[in-house]
DNA sequence: TTTTGAGTTGTTCGA
DNA sequence: GTCGAACAACTCAAA
């Protein structure tokens, strides 16, 4: 059963939403057929994380861009709410279309959904075919010497480095094919994305630009500007040395394959160390997605089993203290608060929250993930699921359980002039920086100088540092013992 | 086959 | 002030 050519091709967006390097756009548009491009909002496949609310605030502003692009084309994009299946269904039936194409996803729920869906329209004799999009490599493609899934970073990346070539990117095509007849869309504002009463989003603008161009402007700038310090200055919360590129590929603006690409174009002004460094960044992303397809429970579940037997204390006023950043901690604080007004954190403060949540709160991992979830606008459940776990110790590398971030020598090292400090955190910002890190050190006259009343203007810190090691350190020995 | 060394991101203590 | 050791435990690949 052959269908007419001008029955079109439907391209399912979801976390691609680019027109370069799209490899299941690029098919629709090679098979000559007019191409409906949809994107589904659908917050009915079970299982699923929902869209957290900065991610929302990212799509919102991501879809228009998409939709932008494609006017260029000469088509545009269809917006519809509901059951993924029930929607392809119904835009078939509506526009006759032969096929549908879409780029693959690899969490447990969104395989299971795109699985039956799959099966279910090549029953009724629809083509259907799906690509890879987002990743250098898949993770089933990928194994070490025993067959088995790699478990530790550098020997996976090591074997990808050797043996994959990531190949060229594909090019956005000028024009896309559209139909005589086009479906109804919904309204992008109708979904409501964007946060209302409060806007707490209201000065994302100023920070990023969501979409396409956006991400391929990011990252010639990042490597024309910044990315000569990459190597060592990665670290610096103070300074725009990292890439900034996580949301842009939480949605797929931009692939791991572009960012190959121009990143070896600019090897030579960057230097090779800088260039490996930043790719392997690229690397660990590949790792967790690895992690993530080989143990599809990892978001949700200690990989190491026996810490769920470790004695959480889940105190909800702390956590409300780490959220709100409140913690008496500036490193801490600067980091939530950062978070909170922006959307986006540094990793190397990212770290030492997460440390100090788990560790100096003891509490659970999947508090501090649930939180990053919503309030990250580059919210990844691979690298976010991951990360958390490589914190706390469960995930799968044996990390050593006594790697306890000191707040306070962290942020000495990393913000050693109290720039980032100050920019966060502006209630300490006249403290001199031999007592930013540390306020509750400073003499009655330093604090009365600098304008702080601890414990009102600013808080006390809600746990000692040093008790606080002991009794975290304590916990993961009772989880060795009870072994 | 067995052994061995290395592995993103740290801290503290004592010499 | 600087430096090395100690703090466990598991994966992977090379020897």
């Amino acid at each position: 059963m052959s269908s007419p050519r001008t029955a079109p091709v439907i391209v399912w967006f979801r976390q691609d939403l680019r027109l370069a390097d799209n490899p299941a756009l690029h098919a629709a548009v090679e098979s000559g057929r007019p191409v409906l491009p949809v994107f589904i909002l659908d917050a009915e496949t079970p299982g699923d994380w929902k869209l957290g609310g900065a991610a929302r605030w990212w799509l919102h502003h991501s879809l228009s861009a998409l939709n932008t692009r494609l006017d260029q084309t000469g088509n545009h994009l269809v917006l519809r709410a509901g059951n993924s299946h029930n929607v392809l269904k119904e835009l078939i039936k509506e526009t006759g279309a032969a096929a549908v194409y879409w780029n693959r996803r690899y969490e447990s729920s969104a395989r299971q959904r795109d699985s039956d869906i799959k099966s279910h329209l090549k029953e009724q004799g629809l083509d259907v075919q799906s690509f890879n999009a987002t990743l250098l490599v898949e993770p089933w493609t990928v194994k070490n010497k025993s067959g088995d899934p790699f478990r530790v970073f550098t020997p996976f990346w090591r074997s990808v480095r050797s043996e994959v070539d990531p190949g060229t990117p594909l090019k956005a095509p000028s024009q896309i094919q559209s139909l005589d007849k086009w479906p109804t869309s919904e309204e992008l504002d109708d979904w409501n994305l964007l946060p209302r009463n409060p806007d707490w989003a209201k000065d994302f603008p100023d920070v990023w630009t969501p979409g396409e161009d956006g991400a391929r402007q990011r990252l010639t700038d990042f490597l024309e500007d910044d990315a000569a310090h990459y190597a060592g200055g990665r670290d610096r919360p103070d300074k725009p040395w990292t890439s900034r590129l996580s949301p842009h590929l939480a949605f797929g603006e931009i692939s791991p394959r572009q960012i190959v690409a121009v990143a070896e174009s600019h090897r030579e002004t960057v230097g090779d160390k800088n260039t490996e460094k930043f790719l392997s960044e690229i690397g660990w992303r590949e790792f967790s997605y690895n992690l993530l397809y080989h143990f599809p429970n990892f978001p949700e579940q200690n990989y190491q089993d026996k810490f769920d037997r470790f004695p959480w204390l889940n105190n909800s006023d702390t956590l409300l203290a780490w959220q709100r950043g409140q913690t008496g901690y500036p490193i801490v604080d600067a980091g939530m608060r950062q978070l909170w007004q922006t959307g986006w954190m540094h990793n190397r403060v990212r770290m030492i929250t997460a440390s100090f949540l788990i560790k100096h709160l003891m509490t659970d991992w999947r508090e501090g993930e649930r939180w990053f979830w919503d309030t990250l606008v580059d919210a990844d459940l691979a690298n976010n699921s991951a990360s958390w776990q490589w914190v706390a110790g469960s995930g799968a590398d044996a990390a050593p359980y006594f790697r306890i971030f000191n707040p306070i020598t962290q942020g000495e090292k990393f913000d050693p002039n109290g720039e980032y400090i100050r920019k966060w955190v502006p209630e300490i910002a006249q403290l001199p920086n031999k007592f930013l890190n540390k306020p509750w050190e400073a003499g009655p006259i330093v604090l009365k100088d600098a304008g702080i009343e601890l414990g009102q203007t600013y808080p006390e810190p809600i746990v000692d540092h040093s008790a606080a090691r002991e009794r975290a350190l304590d916990a993961f020995k009772s989880l060795k013992e009870a072994a």
